[in-house]
DNA sequence: GCCGAGGCCGCATACGTATGCAAAAATCTG
DNA sequence: CAGATTTTTGCATACGTATGCGGCCTCGGC
């Protein structure tokens, strides 16, 4: 088996025509006539020829890839944000090269690593990013898209496009309705201390409490994940006098949290009222019927990559911090 | 801000030295003093060199980049073994290039997509795949893998690597077990009609019921969501006798006919037994402790990103059919 | 001090495509 | 139908790196 890569090169002898011409065939708004196109084409058909995107993207400088940097797929939000991401950027003609980041780590090395794929661009869906990271990416020209974070250093703002939900306006919808409700003692289960979503509801939380005159009837940190929140109510639980309500900094947290409270012998909504955010499926199902804030996914990743694509046509074009609405969704799990 | 990407040329200029010496500092195993290399990493440092894979690529014919096809990520399971597949090609020192496949979607056109970009190898966990397709990357040299699924047109067997579950054997535990315990009447809710995994569970699980005279007490298709797992089992409900046993392609649908027997009021497993297969983390939650058959995911992984390495030493080399056993892990989902 | 053996190095070329330029062909204009 | 204009074409070169090859240098052994 003969391992020749049929090039430009061969189509061109068999169509009987210049290299150029092949290559322009496939470049659109070219200037080829049709008969000399028509010809490309059946040789290129006949010889089963597919352009290298390498040797194009060396001299183009542009290879349609973009970088996506995801991590923790195990939370079901990120997947279908992911999901969503993916299909969008393949719809533009861009192809998501993969970075996964594990829970802890830092994105840098790894977006260094893609780089070097002369990628157009990059997303950032999980990991966080030191200033001097993003700097430098924009310093070689490849955009950068935060998708639901901050960048590492505070005060970098105005330094790369950005889009996530209103996660203060989230944690202060959720406030206002609970405390309409008649609820007074309520606690809060903290995804990742070190992440940007959790330090906006976090403290949008403390604010809105305040405004009322109250304060949190407990916090503690679920880092996220189902087995987080479960184990993060087991030790609400422990206090007295009990909280009448949990604002979750995430839903997986909040059906952990919800199982917990159940397997103690509480009455949800009857005697404690449970608040999530994302609106992830599971939310929905029968099991739970969690109230939660749900984040406008569709929005977050069409603007993500308009950003990106924007950025792309006009690099000096001044970064945007996109905000999206929250909606809450009324359920079951809280009495409101 | 001049977009001057920094080339070995460069960084041999500030460095004294040629652009080979550079190129060698790069590569393993190259031969180059310390002296020298020294003085490149030092040049390329202060010049933040960063060598461009695409020309790289284009000369070693190996990009690092390795196409998978994932889709549906709706289904944890997806997403599970999606992660644990993405860090361990990292860990490879490869990336991966994704193709996402919309539902019902067929895999070829994409693939042939990134099989421009030279991509080392494909990984299929989602989509189909035509036999000549397969074929067009044998014969460009690259590899393929099929994870947890066959080639579409059968009798294509030994044409690719393939890795999958032991989907009879899982069936057959599951039957077994629910037969041992005294069922009689057991119904299968079935996946998607048109994938590998869902004919080979589900004509072990006839086969199965056969040999103990049995036939099925009733059989929906629940199209792998927990929607349709929900629907198919309230289809069933509609029968009598009710059957007496569930046996669900995976464990999404069988949350949803879990679920759905939950409403119709009926006491699981009192009245009726519920089986799942894939073991996803939902499963374990109390809201359901469902029976089901666990996918060893790892092990999947594993075996997957093996046998493309291994094709990629040795070309010549015939393909392989892994194929992993499947455990039951009993919940409480399931009279056992 | 001489010779042989390696280790390093630079030169030149190749990878497969896009594109500016000038020549050629086709089309239009009056 | 000639000239002007536009479209199409081929030539040559560039993109950034890897690598075979021959030459230089160094070092050790005698």
């Amino acid at each position: 088996m003969v391992e020749r890569k049929v090039t430009s090169v061969d189509v061109a002898r068999r169509a009987g025509v210049s290299q150029s011409a092949v290559s322009r065939t496939f470049t659109p708004g070219a200037s080829v006539s049709v008969a000399t196109r028509e010809k490309v084409l059946a040789a290129a058909q006949a010889l089963g020829y597919r352009p290298n995107m390498l040797a194009r993207g060396l001299i183009t400088r542009t290879t349609g890839l973009v970088g996506v940097v995801v991590g923790d797929l195990g939370n079901p939000y990120h997947p279908i944000l992911f999901e969503s991401l993916a299909s969008r950027l393949q719809d533009r003609g861009k192809r998501p090269l993969l970075v996964h980041v594990p829970p802890q780590g830092t994105a840098d090395a790894a977006v260094f690593e893609v780089l070097q794929y002369q990628i157009d661009g990059i997303i950032l869906v999980a990991g966080s990013f030191a200033e001097a990271t993003a700097r430098e990416c924009l310093a070689i020209g490849t955009p950068v898209v935060l998708v639901g974070r901050g960048i590492g250093d505070e005060g970098a703002e105005k330094l790369v496009d950005t889009v996530s939900s209103d996660n203060a306006g989230g944690a202060r919808l959720a406030v206002e309705a609970l405390v309409a409700a008649g609820h007074r003692r309520i606690a809060f289960i903290a995804g990742r201390r070190d992440t940007h979503s959790n330090s906006e509801r976090h403290s949008a939380f403390l604010q809105a409490l305040a405004r009322h005159g109250l304060e949190p009837a407990g916090e503690e940190e679920g880092s996220y994940s189902y087995e987080g929140g479960r184990a993060a109510a087991q030790r609400l639980l422990a206090r007295s006098p009990l909280p009448e309500a949990l604002f979750c900094a995430n839903d997986l947290m909040a059906l952990g949290a919800l199982d917990a409270l159940r397997a103690a012998g509480l009455d949800v909504p009857g005697e404690i009222s449970v608040v999530g955010f994302d609106d992830i499926p599971m939310a929905a199902w029968p099991a739970y019927e969690l109230t939660t804030l749900r984040q406008d996914v569709d929005g977050i990743v069409t603007h993500a990559v308009d950003l990106l694509e924007a950025r792309l046509s006009d690099h000096g074009r001044t970064a945007e911090q996109v905000i999206l609405d929250v909606t809450l969704v009324k359920r079951n799990s809280a009495r409101l």
